[in-house]
DNA sequence: AATATTAGATACCGATCGGTATCTTTGTGC
DNA sequence: GCACAAAGATACCGATCGGTATCTAATATT
């Protein structure tokens, strides 16, 4: 017998690649028992119903990508630094393959049929979470004077999460780099033309 | 006793759109049955097996937005109005709701987790086909002079796709239009930026 | 009109699904 | 060391999955 909460964070890590990978209704629990050498009793014990463990799932994803994300646009000093610690972060996220199945909010965002479920509401959730931080990065960036004052900050956000999720559909699905860095180099620019006209000596 | 193919092509387009809404792996034969009033008997009469019924529903979707998409392009007369004419395809795609269940370029993208299988193949396809289009257009923009000679027309086939297939999952998502608009607005502005510069009088 | 062909209905198959009741084992507090 | 609680295993449940063998009925052929 182990400590309670670490045999549920196995199984937590565990089913969330499966899920991120297969697909949350096309994973079963038979899946799970398989990968984590546990039973059905196991798992029941630390959760009510398979609904309960997709969101533990998806959360424990999210927080994985976001807690990293953060840590890259926290170390970037200008804000259109950050935006480009963003590019590079999803870069990043297709070569190594660190997250099994690709981007969370993307799979879940295309799985989710329900017009109203936990995890609709937690992938909601999830893309308002990041909407947000780019806002603040590009209302920030504003404010110190490092980009147009012109700009909409929830534009500049739409373009970019856009831009960069539609390409890991793209390159998941041709298994290839390329449309991702396409769209990368043009989102570089994009942030060139975002920033303040500087007048260099 | 109908018309074989008349009740094949029932099945064909029902499914489709069970499939697109609700994923393929989760659309059950019974849910087939259920929608066309059909048997399992009438429908594994003209379909081997669901993966066939698959791929068939698939490509049926597919040909029925190419074929309209292909109209709109056809109908603008310069690559730029060309261009602009795919956003707005794509625009009015999230609003009337003839397809329902969203893009199924994307739907199948997000879902195929085989390495290999009819149904990724063939989304491959669709995925290469729209590519394809696109640079046609851009080529044939620069040939004629319409368009700047220096652009890539790979990068700029990715950019577009990538723009609107994202926004298509963010608008899902949020049941709302306003990432879709966000993205559109840029890329007018960046088919703007291709454009030969026009000194005007 | 009789026959051959085929579309579609019915009834069933084994496998697997999510879930649960119950039993055994393990660790903990006294 | 013994009682108790909790973790996990086992065995099972009804429902549903994809798929099929067989039968019926409607059309097409002659």
């Amino acid at each position: 017998m182990r400590a309670p909460d670490v045999t549920k964070q196995i199984i937590i890590e565990k089913a969330s690649e499966l899920f991120n990978t297969y697909g949350y209704k096309a994973t079963s629990i038979s899946d799970i028992t398989n990968i984590t050498g546990l039973t059905k009793g196991a798992i029941y014990r630390h959760f009510i119903d398979k609904g309960e463990l997709e969101v533990a799932a998806l959360d424990h994803m999210a927080t994985k990508v976001y807690l990293l994300l953060g840590t890259q646009i926290k170390e970037a000093k200008t804000a259109d630094l950050k935006l480009r610690a963003v590019l590079e972060f999803f870069r990043s996220y297709l070569q190594n393959y660190a997250l099994p199945g690709g981007c969370p909010l993307l799979n879940v965002a295309i799985e989710v049929d329900d017009k109203v479920s936990p995890l609709k509401d937690h992938a909601q959730q999830l893309l308002s979470t990041l909407r947000d931080t780019l806002i603040h990065v590009v209302q920030k960036g504003v404010q110190f004077g490092q980009l147009r004052p012109t700009i909409e900050p929830e534009q500049v956000a739409s373009i970019v999460i856009a831009s960069l999720e539609g390409a890991i559909m793209m390159c998941k699905l041709n298994n290839d780099d390329k449309d991702m860095n396409h769209v990368i180099d043009h989102l570089h620019r994009y942030i060139d033309s975002l920033r303040t006209e500087r007048i260099l000596p």
